[in-house]
DNA sequence: TTAATACTATACAAAAAAGTAAAGATATTT
DNA sequence: AAATATCTTTACTTTTTTGTATAGTATTAA
């Protein structure tokens, strides 16, 4: 039950660019300097980034990075699915299957039914906060579920 | 963000045992069998679970594994935490540090305040959730967050 | 048009997690 | 006491994730 690299790493730069502001883009040079990572891992990142619509390049001189959309119209949710597969995806059942090609439990599993109430539940929150959430400090989750509705 | 096999697998056996009733134990041989895991994996698991104290163990003939406590009294929570780090532990800023030695936002870091929350709110999920309710069928979290207090 | 700057893509190396193998220690039943 | 069934420990292999290296493509400003 862990935070990958990718999600971590992927977070901060997201949260760079939003504190940036929509003007300048930045390069990866800066990015990486800025969050103390290689640049080519940050190359790395921006293009997964980039690759699920959360960022746009531009090349040249005076290019960078950039996000597509304002931080207040980025949730959490996004940039994780971005980042790597949710808690509890389509593939988790696959996955574990043990020594067999399809798990055990196939036809009905407990555990199954709570994790998938457990994703819907951290679906809910990460959903509704945004990344100008985050960029501000805003990050009471009971406060946010109250005032938001469900994400569309 | 996601579930290791480890926490996974060893839910499962979690489960089994449970279901079982605190009676005649259960055999590595027979907990491999049914959850379709090989009899070496099944021993690591359970001697996970043993050295957290979750389970015990009796030697010999009759022997075998069953749980320390009757699930009732069992968190999911922890569960998970015997077999593996929390969602968001300890060592989360001193592992993801880039190239330096130390986080560059290790002063202030609106990442780490946010995983805190999140970590709470889910803690608070977890915590609550017991083996029994698991293997009831019983996961609306919503109705037991409401029903019961914070754990101690 | 040229050189500098910046992104893009592919292949590779290192580290961590997952899973296996085999020999050893302990308890119970006969 | 001996045989058997069980847990226990250590070391190893495989797979996945992380992170690096390098060569290539595109754009802009002078």
């Amino acid at each position: 039950m862990k935070i990958t690299a990718l999600e971590e790493y992927g977070l901060r730069c997201m949260l760079l660019l939003a504190d940036k502001g929509s003007g300048i883009p930045l390069t990866i040079t800066e990015i990486s300097t800025k969050e103390g990572l290689s640049i080519p891992y940050t190359g790395k990142l921006l293009m997964i980034l980039k690759q699920a619509g959360l960022v746009k390049a531009v090349r040249g001189r005076k290019g960078g990075y950039s996000l597509t959309r304002p931080p207040e119209e980025m949730a959490l949710r996004e940039i994780f699915d971005a980042l790597g597969e949710p808690f509890f995806g389509p593939h988790h059942c696959g996955r574990y299957t043990g020594d067999n090609d399809v798990c055990v439990h196939n036809e009905d599993c407990k555990v199954r039914d709570m994790w998938t109430t457990f994703e819907r539940f951290i679906g809910s929150i990460l959903g509704r906060v945004m990344l100008a959430d985050l960029a501000v400090g805003e990050y009471d989750f009971a406060r946010i579920l109250e005032a938001r509705s469900e994400p569309g």
